[in-house]
DNA sequence: TGTACATCAGTGAACGCGCGTTCACTGATGTAC
DNA sequence: TGTACATCAGTGAACGCGCGTTCACTGATGTAC
């Protein structure tokens, strides 16, 4: 975070460039410092170069900087998903796969980034609840659903509730992104993606 | 919280008895708070009635505090699933089964402890790294593996490579167990824990 | 075309707060003689 | 048995810090006339 020379002012009318500065700040200390605790509004502040009161026409308050942070992150993955899925082109069980590498690849480009998405945000006063995977989530959650019913169609699934199993298919993903992210260091198996995707994913031989 | 009357000093020589009043009074303040950030110093302090620079003697810092208390809750982990395990008899399967039930039913109970637990503790100067499931979780994710070593040798499992298996089955039980300690209010599928344990357990029909 | 003025983008100083930590201390309790 | 004293458990006041937030403000920019 270095502080450059003092901030041209934007023009009239184009206030709302700061408010992505602002996101961009945050999202960046976010990665680096790996706690949402460390988004303070005057750390952000001191990220883009302005002063802290700058921030509030752009955000309420500190608490709603992180937030939009997540937001704008599950956006991000949800198109990081999608594209994975269409490089993957048509057979259905390629694109299942791809989806699911893509979303492990996702936790573990930004580990710091996806600990704050799925471990919720924590406040003494309000009661911030992101209702992942219902609301946030529900975006990436239906690519996988989606997916693992392309692969009953085309006979490739053994699933009798793709709906259902894609949740479980999700939760072991979860599972191994977020372990991941916070112990990076423990000896995961070689092969432990395909060991948690493999029998969660109900494919046919 | 409630602050009582006030405290009898402890009879010399029984000092260490206000070490565990504090870390009772730090777990209290997780598990009510649902943030490691909640377990300040004073906060604790103000739990157990003391005033802050009571803890010195017992805690070299604050931080020092919620390591103790994530270290007592594995132990706690690790016990609940021993005892799950031994009231289940001598099948492996069956002893399989209680002790993944067991692993939920803990996350259930403790949901802001188990999110710490498993959620790593970040702090801006010092690098604490729980080295889960490395260190502090071996012991709960040995009885694991050892369960389902258990279950092959019986013959009651298809897995040719337990110890790798029952870390994908830990993956799968530890991602239901977050996300279900941040998401409650998501729509799960009723029978999802069926739906994770039983294909990462390889059990033969 | 010039000019007064409203608006907009952002500043700087200040506030009160809870925090971790330090320091010198107090007063009860046990022990040596 | 009595008493002086060391030790132990814990206190109270104070420190400096970074924080979120407020307030009155400044100065550039666009616009109405």
């Amino acid at each position: 975070m270095t502080v450059g020379a003092p901030r041209a002012r934007n023009r009239r009318g184009q206030g709302d460039l700061l408010r992505a500065e602002i996101l961009a700040a945050a999202t960046d200390l976010l990665d680096a410092a790996g706690d949402a605790r460390a988004v303070t509004l005057r750390a952000v502040a001191r990220g883009v170069g302005i002063a802290a009161p700058s921030i509030y026409p752009h955000f309420p308050d500190q608490l709603s900087i992180v937030v939009a942070v997540v937001r704008r992150a599950f956006a991000e993955l949800t198109d990081w998903l999608r594209s994975a899925a269409d490089a993957a082109g048509e057979d259905p069980r390629r694109r299942l796969h791809a989806v699911c590498l893509a979303y492990l690849d996702f936790a573990r480009h930004h580990p710091e980034r996806y600990r704050t998405m799925f471990g919720g945000i924590w406040t003494a006063d309000r009661t911030v609840s992101p209702a992942v995977p219902a609301d946030l989530g529900s975006d990436a959650l239906r690519l996988v659903t989606d997916c693992l019913t392309a692969c009953v169609a085309a006979g490739q699934c053994a699933s009798t509730d793709p709906a259902a199993d894609a949740v479980a298919l999700w939760v072991g993903l979860h599972g191994l992104a977020h372990q991941r992210a916070v112990s990076p260091a423990f000896h995961w198996p070689a092969d432990i993606t395909r060991r948690i995707a493999v029998p969660l994913s109900h494919l046919v031989p």
